[in-house]
DNA sequence: CTGAAAGCGCTTACAG
DNA sequence: CTGAAAGCGCTTACAG
């Protein structure tokens, strides 16, 4: 059995039951299954491969890392898991990253430009491969100060600027939104529109504004509110939507949460959704459909996104060129847009 | 400004540019403000610290850790971060990493005990200096095995066997509900409890039946039904505990998102909260005020819950003692269980 | 087929 | 006050 040694197993410790050198033994545990040859001999080989199982080893990463200059690391900036959007993404990046042997870094930065500076230095500081950013600002200038740095990344959610991204065709969703409510008769809409830096809200807001000129109608500019992405935000959006003489018969707030607050909003009001105002959403969240008035809304590809997202950075630290991708969304109709019979 | 150097600054790149050794350029830039005097002359120092700034040094964590054997990092699993109570923990436990100079890895196991075991594995491969877990099963056996391998952790969310562990107190929330219940009147009440092995369902629900069979009621087998966590859980769950000739008049659900899906299943039987049967939540995430009919609930410091956990396990990796920390939680009287005027 | 050496970037006793 | 050495655990040409 050899020396029974203390504290974590290393090649060493191989290496010494063993006889072998280290070098050796790093050799055998580093070849693919067919290169496996060249490292050593059928029966060193077999040997280490049954020590190295028996005792569990698990090799030094940061030992590894400092060596090769490759962390097999990947840091990732999310505005906030709390938003469940997000954290569906992330969840498929986690997924993709595992199958592929890294690991990742999630932060939030509350989409406050101080704290993205912050954290993206923090984790360029732990050395990542590289990054993905869920929390573009549309203007894309900080990502532009990273791609200075050389550092490799792709978006997921936002785009900005030429960066490649892996986002939901998010323009299309809005003009799906706009079919939608023009087959309904609703000629006055408005929007619960996100935050101004946002590409998510702004491509699907201008979705639904061309899609509704192209029919001859127009939707100016004080039907169009700012809002947090959130359910709150969508309450106080809507709230201000709705202090006027003649409120709109159609809202779409293009995240389903703040379509919640805009149903709480037009609660307030005495009006429902569905029956007073028709409400559309985006995300079609798994709360979409349960909800007292299920929620129509835009379906997008979450895992998809932070999956492709991941492959796409693969690609990119592989060398490779790296493409935007546009994913499909799909409109749901539920009750918060069609009257009740 | 001496040579050029490419790639990333060391300690050797100041040394050499200052003519120094590294271990004095170490020396200086490790030492905390007031011990400085004890590392280099002032000048020295001032001139180390110049440079490193101008430079923009960044150490190189894998050789820190490599050659300290701390990490400075932290392992957490989640069920999934999809559930926005666990992602609001974590946002916690990352809030307080950060203040102490911490990282934190996140994965989600999705309570599913393979990949409990595959990601502990995964992180502690990694070298993590301790875990937070948020995922534990109630029985403990795997943590203990966890324990065994000598590595610090602390559990948050739900509890298991003695493992240190920062909660809400759970037991006591279920009581509250209870007391709310009974107060309106409800003599026949139904949960929707949550997954047999998580200690919160378990807690809150024994909370409620301990309180009710103090009051001389009994909440019988039969009203009880587990489910998953999330929407359509909840829904599933509650469609079980109306398929009775004699239902129940109210419903306490372990979790907002359980009783946003029990609401979907009143309403696919034509009835509604609040007027038809009172239904009642935990956490108060932030979409229960704003529903259609707004959610009662009982709060959880969920944020405190990540931070507190954090703040735990540096003190167990400090060496000192550490002790579990049961947290307030408090009932939000909403619409949903009480009939409208 | 296997060994020996060098080095990734850092820290930490130990000298002087 | 500063330098020199050793070593954390690994990988990778280079010998033989």
């Amino acid at each position: 059995m050899g020396t029974q040694r203390s504290g974590p197993v290393t090649l060493r410790t191989i290496a010494d039951q063993l006889g072998l050198h280290v070098s050796t033994v790093s050799r055998v545990l580093h070849a693919k299954p067919d290169e496996s040859l060249r490292a050593a001999s059928a029966s060193t080989v077999e040997r280490v491969r049954r020590l190295a199982d028996e005792l569990g080893y698990q090799p030094n990463p940061h030992a590894t890392s400092l060596r090769t200059r490759r962390s097999n690391l990947v840091g990732v900036l999310v505005p906030r898991l709390s938003d469940m959007v997000l954290a569906t993404i992330y969840e498929g990046i986690e997924e993709a990253a595992a199958e592929h042997g890294l690991s990742t870094f999630v932060a939030n930065t509350g989409d406050r430009p101080e704290t993205q500076r912050t954290r993206t230095n923090m984790v360029i500081g732990r050395r990542v491969d590289g990054m993905i950013f869920g929390d573009a600002y549309v203007d894309g200038r900080f990502l532009d100060e990273v791609a200075g740095r050389g550092i490799p990344f792709v978006l997921v959610s936002r785009t900005a600027g030429a960066h490649p991204s892996v986002t939901c065709d998010d323009y299309l969703g809005g003009r799906l939104v706009a079919e939608h409510l023009l087959e309904l008769g609703h000629r006055d809409v408005a929007v619960v529109a996100g935050e101004p830096y946002a590409s998510t809200g702004i491509d699907r807001t201008a979705g639904l504004v061309d899609r509704y000129r192209e029919a001859g109608l127009s939707v100016p500019a004080d039907r169009i509110a700012q809002s947090r992405f959130d359910v709150s935000g969508g309450h106080a959006a809507t709230a201000r939507l709705l202090d006027t003489p003649n409120p709109p018969t159609a809202i779409f707030a293009v995240n389903d949460f703040a379509a919640i607050g805009a149903i709480g909003a037009l609660r307030h009001q005495g009006l429902r959704a569905g029956d007073d105002v028709a409400v559309v959403g985006f995300n079609d969240t798994p709360l979409a459909a349960e909800l007292p008035v299920p929620l129509t809304t835009v379906r997008s590809p979450m895992l998809d996104m932070g999956r492709e997202g991941l492959r796409t950075l693969l690609r990119l630290l592989e060398g490779e060129a790296a493409e935007s991708k546009r994913l499909r969304p799909e409109l749901i109709v539920r009750a918060s847009s069609v009257p009740s019979p």
